[in-house]
DNA sequence: GCCAACGTTGGC
DNA sequence: GCCAACGTTGGC
């Protein structure tokens, strides 16, 4: 059984029109600088479904899914002076965080406010609405995957 | 712009 | 290893 999971991003920097633009639709997830966010990256494989959350923008809610292409690689931003990504305790031998490569599946014909989400009874365990939460990447049920996109005008993924 | 919540850092 | 200070996230 495939993985279910939340992608975290501000469109003002990478949105889902960024990764529909993208050659083949595809990118590498990179710039996760959580420990916690980076070890669910690391349980990610290809084949899992993704939901593209848009944080910071009104409304904030899940616009799309995609899903993942390829499995956890070293963030090669971690190693790049120019990136504002970098890290200087990382080194090629030792990295320290991974980045995993995800494709668009499709948007959803009605995005799905953040509002939505808090007001579906079946949605009361996503992590996404726990209060103070800043997670950036985080597991989802495929029961909950099911009924966000089902929220957001499509019958079948 | 405010502020709650949380992660990280660094002094000890 | 504790914990206060600080920085960041992100909704409102």
């Amino acid at each position: 059984m495939a993985g279910c999971w939340l992608l975290k991003t501000e469109p003002d920097s990478f949105g889902f029109a960024d990764l529909l633009a993208a050659p083949e639709q595809k990118t590498l997830w990179d710039g996760v600088r959580n420990f916690q966010a980076r070890n669910f990256l690391r349980e990610m494989a290809p084949g899992d479904e993704v939901l593209i959350y848009h944080s910071s923008v009104q409304p904030p809610g899940v616009v799309g899914t995609a899903q993942v292409v390829q499995a956890c690689v070293p963030d090669p931003t971690q190693f790049d002076p120019q990136s504002p990504y970098f890290d200087a305790k990382a080194t090629r031998r030792a990295p320290r965080w991974d980045a995993v490569g995800i494709q668009a599946v499709r948007g959803l014909p009605r995005p799905v406010s953040l509002a939505e989400l808090r007001g579906e009874p079946e949605l009361q365990g996503l992590p996404l609405l726990r209060r103070g939460n800043r997670l950036s990447v985080m597991p989802v049920s495929e029961g909950e995957f099911r009924v966000i996109v089902r929220l957001g005008g499509l019958e079948e993924v």
